[in-house]
RNA sequence: GCGGGUGUAGCUCAGCUGGUUAGAGCGCACGCCUGAUAAGCGUGAGGUCCCCAGUUCAAGUCUGGGCAUCCGCACCA
């Protein structure tokens, strides 16, 4: 990168050349960034930035995928304009941006809306391989039903990214690097099938999605059975700790303990093989109606209520973890045997432990409802499941996937309607312990009205879990915005990590490239020339999607392997876009390239990890974490080095946007009525990007006033000028030479670029926004409003040192804010400086400080002038005393002597902007105003702590004038009270002066501003003057003339007015360009002004 | 239920490691300014800084507890 300032210079030129092409004031957004996006495609601007710096150092991006066959919305607008910001500022510093592509292509909302259209909705359909092979042949076409419209609002967003070659997830070449992926995870041996507790609709038994199951509205309220079981305890197996817990109970007691399980599945009893307890909590054995039971201490009391007449007795208190082990009779003995799982009941396994049906231990075991113990029946519950994996416990289906008993006398029945024989059952061999209903919210299925259940599946998975904490590890590296995400909702997801289910019973995605032999041998392939091996056929022109995929079967060994039916779940498509976007193909050990495939491993070499990737925080599940958690697994590192985590977009009152709600807002005619631009601002700035935004059009307008309309203005001010002076820009004096509010712009400026620089390198846009919305208020404020009158020199003399110092702030901005604003930027830069620079904004190199022209000093004592003229307006305004009237004299004092110096050299701006005639300043202490001590308590609260309510109280009673003015020496001084006395410096004390009541003064922050409110004739005459300049200069906007226009004018006046007209009468032609000025009546616009009327004509 | 975010003016939001009199923009009322003119500036009303307790000379800021709201996870025998 180039070390010489990078920004563009104003050529000398001819004044001829110094046209610029005029500027509407008030333009149509929507135009100006219709004819730029004009330019950026007829000059190719955007295919320039990523050729023009091909070998410069890589900033690398990686596209989050959207799913092409939706629509682009709001949220979309979000995310792009934060991954449009980044990359245009990175290729402004000089790096290299590659801004591929993507769509997300494959998956459930595809299917959905291929279902949709087939009428096919919630049916289990693809039966056939013909009815697959249309309903995936409708699915590839479904994805770009809304290309153009995404392609559109790409555009207009002004997002640059390349859509000439994007990756596709569902192209071969794409599926193939994903196959290779899972191959080398299979390598690692990080690759199994297994069970998953997934929710079925029973009838058709449909996994539902997470999604389908997530609404609110798919749980009801039911009355459920609420039953107590007997468990009887087995007292001959007693491990030695539940042993020495129960010793205390006799004989009798021993033979008949059970443990008491609650449940309100009742149908999940047959399948029961575990009982679960809280280690650390507190149970015991108490006597009943039904003879000794375990329960939780806790529960004793509601099992109490329950049987009225013989409330329960404690016998016995211990801990859950005492329980660990114990064996008991299970509600239905018969059924593991008959279901095969075990040849006998009570089996022991090799080490002479228990298969199933014993007591074991789980953190999720409370004693808030039921009795404190659980029944277990894994193949039915997730946290059941997981338990009986820690225990190794086998699952029992007494169940099948269409919710039909298989088991016990009620056989056949629909698991729901098995309940009332089951429990009938129960109490006849006197097992129940109570028996009763609870209305509680269970799930349903809304399309087919069935209750969900819940159910092992097999499935296959990615051992995630077992590199959990290296995930966390390498999570530490990357640098997070908002940084709580990190550890707090990424971190949390990470460490609460279960392996990664992968395959779904579906048809349209990457179908997994597992091959199973007849004995279960696990081929997986790598690669379509491995196919094209094991199959012995050339397969480079098959599609690899189902069903075509499903014919490939292959010999090895004498065995014929089949590929497994599942597809892949579309986050592992996402996750391997680092590889596959380049179609990145390795060996198993992920560190050779197959042969012919070279380039495409260096192209991934160069393209990884990311340097920055941006989207929506719902993707910590999603993108952000498949991302992570394969390049842990195949890299040992992340795949991003910093990422912008977006909030949601919700709609002003908070409710998040829905089509059902009709609180959707559409993209493109936001963008019509108030520009991308603003759209984009108001993205950057509306929020931090990590907080939810309530969205509101009235919030975009607000943004468009704000900046835009104000950056606009100051530009359209200085071409109408500038057109009009033709200023000879290159002969504008030397910086150094420059007024000094011109040195004050240019080290604003120098500000500003820094603070812009340092936000975004710290990936902090609404910073960088801050910065330039600060430097352009100044800009238009305070530099543009003092200095107007230097921009309509009269008769030749044309002030450049304006001109230059206003078109390089200018030019600068267009700069700065080009990463933000790119059209405005580019519409501001072609015209003021295109000619002398690059083709366009985004081509220019970004600025950097020139340091020699930083001034804080300068900075400061503009900002001390500042508040004195917004002090002295506050006081006019106060006593309406208007601005047009002049008064003979202010007094002003800063908050420091140097300042109140500062103010003295800047005098002629104080008298003009408070239109008064003179300035005095209170340097010394004077009697004019009153004295008030405070503690400076950031330097005294340190020195005195628990001392400072006496400081406090010796101050309010000190002789403030005495001490202002032993302050104002630069002596320390004493102050005393409740008998002690301090000796006190000047820093540790504010000294605050306050006019006396009746004056027009006001004080802020050390700052004191005091108007002399006395008027003389001769000032009331030349606020008449000023007044009636104003009424004229009105006259002549009404009349519609242009403001470079001469006139000639006539005024009828009577008394005063006409005595101040004749007394300022040149001052008035002046101001108002009258080359010819008379009094009485005359032609032309009348008008009526202050005593009298005026008439024009413009000559 | 668990985890995270948010809670400051009517609205949208700033308030850095505790420290001077809590701010901005918008909206409202009033006024000012204007050779940028469908812009600009100021003043005013409007605040229990969600609540309670604690630490501290000092809390919008730190600690604990709670409430509301959003998001995620879990949904339970």
């Amino acid at each position: 990168m180039t070390t010489t300032d990078p920004r563009p210079t104003t050529s000398p030129t001819t004044p001829s050349d110094t046209l610029f092409q005029p500027v509407n004031s008030q333009p149509s957004f929507r135009d100006l960034e219709a004819e730029v996006l004009n330019f950026w495609q007829e000059g190719h601007i955007f295919e320039q930035t990523q050729e023009r710096q091909e070998g410069q150092p890589e900033f690398v991006f990686y596209e989050g995928p959207p799913t092409a066959n939706g629509r682009p919305a709001l949220h979309h607008v979000l995310a792009r304009s934060f991954k449009d910001l980044f990359p245009r500022y990175k290729v402004m510093q000089g790096y290299h941006v590659t801004r591929k592509g993507g769509w997300d292509t494959h998956g459930l909302p595809v299917e959905i809306s291929v279902e949709k259209k087939l009428g096919l909705l919630g049916r289990n359909h693809g039966a056939s391989r013909a009815e697959l092979e249309e309903f995936n042949r409708l699915c590839r076409t479904s994805v770009w039903e809304t290309i153009q419209e995404w392609n559109t609002f790409t555009e207009r967003l002004g997002y640059w990214v390349d859509l000439s070659d994007p990756y596709i997830t569902y192209e071969n070449e794409y599926v193939e690097s994903v196959w290779n992926l899972l191959k080398r995870l299979h390598a690692q041996g990080l690759l199994a099938q297994d069970y998953k507790v997934v929710p079925l609709s029973p009838r058709i038994s449909t996994t539902l999605s997470r999604a389908e199951l997530g609404e609110v509205d798919s749980y009801r309220m039911v009355d459920d059975p609420s039953v107590y079981v007997r468990f009887p305890v087995i007292w001959d197996t007693l491990p030695e700790r539940a042993h020495a817990a129960l010793s205390g109970l006799t004989g009798e007691d021993r033979q008949n303990l059970a443990l008491v399980v609650w449940t309100t599945t009742p149908w999940t009893l047959p399948s029961n093989t575990l009982a679960a307890v809280n280690a650390d909590l507190t149970y015991v054995v108490a006597r009943s109606e039904a003879g000794p039971i375990i329960v939780a201490q806790e529960a004793v009391e509601r099992l109490s209520g329950l049987h009225k007449n013989a409330p329960l007795e404690v016998l016995t208190t211990f801990r859950g973890r005492d329980l660990e082990g114990v064996e008991y009779e299970p509600p239905f003995p018969e059924v593991a045997t008959e279901l095969g799982v075990v040849s006998e009941l009570h089996e022991r396994n090799a080490q002479g432990r228990p298969v199933m049906h014993f007591v074991t231990l789980a953190d999720f075991v409370s004693a808030e409802d039921g009795s404190g113990v659980a029944h277990e029946a894994p193949a039915y519950g997730a946290e059941d499941l997981e338990l009986a994996r820690k225990y190794g416990v086998p699952l029992m289906f007494g169940v099948d996937d269409h919710g039909i008993l298989r088991v016990t006398g009620e056989r056949g029945k629909f698991f729901k309607d098995a309940d009332k024989g089951l429990i009938a059952d129960l109490k006849a061999r006197g097992l129940m312990f109570w028996a009763g209903t609870l209305r509680h919210r269970y799930p349903f299925h809304d399309r087919t009205g069935d209750p969900i259940l819940y159910f092992a599946k097999k499935g296959w998975y990615i051992r995630t879990n077992s590199v959990a904490d290296r995930m966390l590890e390498e999570n530490q590296k990357i640098n997070w915005v908002p940084a709580n995400i990190k550890n707090g909702r990424f971190g949390n997801w990470l460490e609460g990590n279960v392996d990664w289910a992968i395959s779904r019973e579906r048809y349209w995605g990457t179908p997994l490239p597992f091959w199973l032999s007849e004995d279960g041998d696990l081929r997986v392939v790598g690669s379509v020339a491995e196919l094209s091996e094991l199959t012995g056929r050339d397969l480079t022109d098959l599609d690899l999607h189902r069903p075509y995929i499903d014919d490939i079967t292959f010999e090895l060994n004498g065995n014929t392997y089949r590929r497994v039916p599942e597809v892949l779940d579309v986050w592992f498509d996402s996750g391997s876009m680092p590889y596959a976007q380049w179609h990145l193909l390795t060996d198993e050990t992920g560190e050779h390239a197959l042969p012919g495939t070279e380039a495409q491993k260096e192209l991934f070499e160069r393209h990884f990890p990311a340097d920055f990737i941006s989207e929506a925080i719902d993707q910590t599940r999603g993108w952000f974490y498949s991302l992570h958690a394969i390049s842990t697994m195949l890299y040992g590192q992340p795949a991003y080095k910093n990422v912008i985590c977006l909030g949601h977009i919700v709609d002003e009152h908070g409710a998040k946007m829905s089509k059902s709600k009709g609180n959707v807002v559409e993209p493109l005619p936001l963008f019509d009525r108030y520009g991308a631009d603003s759209v984009r601002w108001y993205m950057f700035m509306a929020s931090d990007p990590g907080d939810q935004k309530r969205f509101s059009e009235r919030l975009v307008a607000e943004a468009q006033r704000n900046y835009v309309n104000t950056l606009w203005n100051v530009y359209s001010f200085f071409v109408l000028y500038a057109n009009l002076d033709r200023p000879e820009l290159g002969a504008a004096p030397d910086v150094s030479q420059r007024p000094e509010i011109d040195r004050w712009l240019l080290a604003r400026l120098e500000e500003t670029v820094r603070d812009v620089t340092t936000s975004l390198d710290a990936y902090d846009a609404r910073g960088g926004g801050r910065a330039l919305e600060r430097f352009v208020n100044d800009l238009s404020n305070w530099y543009v409003r003092r200095n107007r009158s230097r921009f309509w020199g009269e008769g030749g003399q044309v002030d450049v040192s304006a001109y230059a110092t206003l078109h390089e702030a200018l030019l600068t901005v267009s700069q700065l804010t080009a990463p933000f604003t790119p059209f405005l930027a580019e519409a501001m830069y072609r015209n003021l400086g295109g000619g002398a620079g690059a083709q366009s904004v985004h081509l220019t190199r970004w600025p950097q400080v020139r340091a020699e022209r930083l001034d804080e000093r300068l900075t400061a004592e503009m900002a001390a002038v500042m508040k004195v003229v917004e002090l002295g307006r506050a006081v006019r305004g106060a006593h309406n005393l208007k601005t047009r009237q002049p008064l003979a004299s202010v007094t002003v004092r800063a908050s420091t002597p140097e300042l109140t110096e500062a103010l003295q050299r800047s005098q002629e701006q104080i008298m003009e902007e408070l239109n008064v005639k003179s300035v005095r300043f209170l340097e010394g202490v004077t009697d004019l105003v009153q004295y008030s001590l405070r503690p400076n308590l950031p330097v005294i609260g340190k020195v005195y702590g628990k001392a400072l309510p006496a400081v406090r109280a010796a101050l309010a009673q000190a002789d403030a004038a005495a001490v202002a003015r032993a302050v104002q020496q630069g002596e320390s001084f004493t102050v005393e009270a409740q008998g002690q006395t301090f000796t006190l410096t000047g820093e540790q004390v504010l000294v605050d002066a306050k006019a006396p009541e009746g004056v027009a003064a006001a004080e802020d922050a050390g700052f004191l501003v005091a108007f002399d409110t006395t008027l003389t004739r001769e000032l009331v005459l030349e606020g008449l003057a000023r007044d009636l300049v104003r009424g004229i200069q009105e006259a002549r906007k009404a009349a519609g003339f242009e403001v470079q226009d001469r006139i000639r004018l006539s005024l009828d006046l009577r008394g005063d007015a006409r005595e101040a007209a004749e007394m300022w009468r040149a001052f008035i032609a002046g101001e108002v360009l009258a080359t010819e000025l008379t009094f009485g009546p005359g032609e032309g616009h009348a008008s009526e002004v202050e005593g009298g009327t005026a008439y024009l004509t413009r000559l």
